[in-house]
DNA sequence: CACGTGACATACC
DNA sequence: GGGTATGCCACGT
């Protein structure tokens, strides 16, 4: 699979995460159909982040990926909390994970 | 080719 | 809860 097949798939895909919501890496993975493969999302990212929901994507622990206090982890929160999601001390509330139903929903949605 | 590193995850203790 | 260990894959050195 081309780098520009996952960027193309993991654009699809965040796009159709609601606000309010947040996805892990690994559920993204899992979604792009590359089980285990959570690291090459973060770096999917880095080459797409500027016109797409990049900030609702976090760890599986809820914790926003940059350091605490970070411009760039301070650039996320505050996107996130823009959007009601509870944010508290770089970590976000599980309740606003997208989790299993959900995901059915928006696999019937994708194109493959 | 062998390591180290990184927007990660899981399983333990 | 935190800390360590291991698995994972792409990249640079």
């Amino acid at each position: 699979m081309s780098d520009s097949a996952i960027n193309q798939k993991v654009s699809t895909i965040l796009g159709m995460v609601p606000e309010g919501h947040v996805v892990s890496y690994g559920l993204l993975a899992d979604l792009c159909g590359l089980p285990g493969r959570a690291r090459l999302m973060g770096k999917c990212l880095t080459t797409i982040s500027a016109h797409i929901a990049w900030h609702r994507v976090v760890r599986s622990d809820g914790k926003i990926a940059f350091p605490p206090g970070s411009d760039k982890a301070n650039e996320q929160r505050e996107k996130l909390v823009l959007e009601g999601v509870v944010v508290k001390n770089f970590k976000v509330s599980m309740k606003h994970y997208l989790w299993q139903p959900d995901l059915y929903t928006v696999l019937a949605k994708l194109p493959y």
